[in-house]
DNA sequence: CGGCGCGTTGACTGTAGTCAAATAAAGTGG
DNA sequence: CCACTTTATTTGACTACAGTCAACGCGCCG
């Protein structure tokens, strides 16, 4: 029995958000993520069934196969979705980033690994007593609805920039989209900031090697469009070059 | 004023619903669209504001940057969604089958072009009239809801596709998602069947060159995996092979 | 018949993958 | 705190694969 053993961990290992004095008050992601558009009655029975956990860097929030018992939202840090293929190689097919829905909905199991790629925090729900508040509340279901929309719109640009021919306008443009999410409003640039992935997981997502990853990215800071700072440090020095070397 | 225009456009294209005698009952994905799940009276106020129109093979049926006046679903045919770079180059971002919905609900305009790869039929419904209703009938929402986790499923299966390294094995999958699309029954695979896009779209679709897709099509049969029978015929020959072919 | 669109094939070039080694960074145990 | 191991990243040399340019074949339509 996976499942009841699952949610005794996730009740062991995570503290009731109702226990919280300012419950969803103070929440990083209060206005972006799926609660954002329910009322207060809505919110209310909402937070009742809701705890915070945190992750630590590489561990595993949801298991591929694993039953589906707990679905949440992301608030803080960075998650990817993977599919293992038969050769115990990663293919990553999304990254997560705060206000993200993380789980399956109305299956039994969960399809994909989903694991923090950095120490993250997350707001989750039993799964069922979400589906139940679904069932009720209409507006949460809209609210999943254009969540699940924007997923589906980021997978389609994520396609568009693996479709990419040559490796180092499909880098430049993951270069982009990080800089984007590191960025603080919701249309800023980031220009110093660090990447979520190591080179293998980069590689993985855009659909290449370890070492051409690498190479390119060396071509992209003799270019003068980057800075390498340490191993994961990114600094942008030429944002058109980097912009038009993305096309 | 593009809005009524192509509002009346679509009346003077299309057939009202409502004035066939038959209404739903026939419909060949009564079972599996998006107005599956709704009761009598649902599928009665649905049916009121729907239209039936036929695109024929290469048709827009919707272009990025106009207005979404409309939205609906793809009864029968195929149809393709992609974006057109700053080039002029066209960039598959998915295929859409026969049950698939149509449009961009809750955004001003398109932002992807939509066209028909074969001759098509759609139903179609004006998007306010259509977003009222789901305003009206969780069910409706719900269904909506369901489709669209359909397709972020299948855009992360094709995300999936095309980020494998080399490009016999894109094609090899490609080739088996069509046969899977084409086979009549929900796990059945066909073996013989025409495939919906020419070189240049699968080119566009799994980011290689027609060359490149001409040249291991070639390999493929070589091997005995597939036949070609005129330019757009194929026959599975040996599915393992394929399949094998595809990881 | 001749042009046109689509697909295939050939020759060549360039880019990415593979194998291997060097280097840098991070963690481990004394 | 330092030497040592382990892991991540970069670089090099070589090979293989994909892209480019060009020619050819085929079916279709004027």
């Amino acid at each position: 029995m996976a499942a009841p053993t699952a949610a005794a961990c996730l009740k062991a290992c995570s503290k009731p958000l109702a226990d919280r004095p300012d419950r969803c008050a103070t929440c990083a992601v209060r206005d972006s993520a799926v609660c954002a558009a329910l009322n207060e009655r809505e919110l209310e029975d909402l937070s009742r069934i809701g705890r915070t956990r945190t992750f630590q860097r590489g561990e595993t929030i949801f298991a591929a196969g694993e039953p589906s018992y707990a679905c949440g939202t992301l608030v803080s840090g960075a998650a990817k979705l993977s599919a293992i293929d038969g050769d115990g190689v990663e293919r990553i097919l999304a990254l997560i980033h705060p206000a993200g829905f993380l789980g399956q909905l109305f299956t039994p199991t969960n399809s994909h690994e989903i694991i923090a790629l950095t120490e993250s925090t997350m707001c989750v729900f039993p799964r069922a007593d979400f589906e139940r508040l679904m069932a009720a509340h209409p507006a949460l279901t809209r609210s999943i609805l254009d969540r699940t929309l924007a997923e589906l719109d980021a997978s389609r640009a994520l396609t568009g920039l693996i479709g990419r021919r040559d490796i180092k306008a499909r880098l430049a443009g993951l270069i982009l989209a990080f800089a984007r999410a590191a960025g603080t409003s919701p249309c800023g640039i980031a220009t110093d900031f660090e990447l979520p992935l190591s080179r293998e997981e980069m590689a993985s997502l855009i659909g290449t090697t370890i070492e051409t990853v690498s190479r390119r990215m060396t071509e992209l800071e003799q270019a003068g469009a980057i800075e390498r700072q340490g191993l994961r440090g990114l600094a942008i020095r030429d944002l058109p070059a980097l912009e038009r070397l993305a096309t």
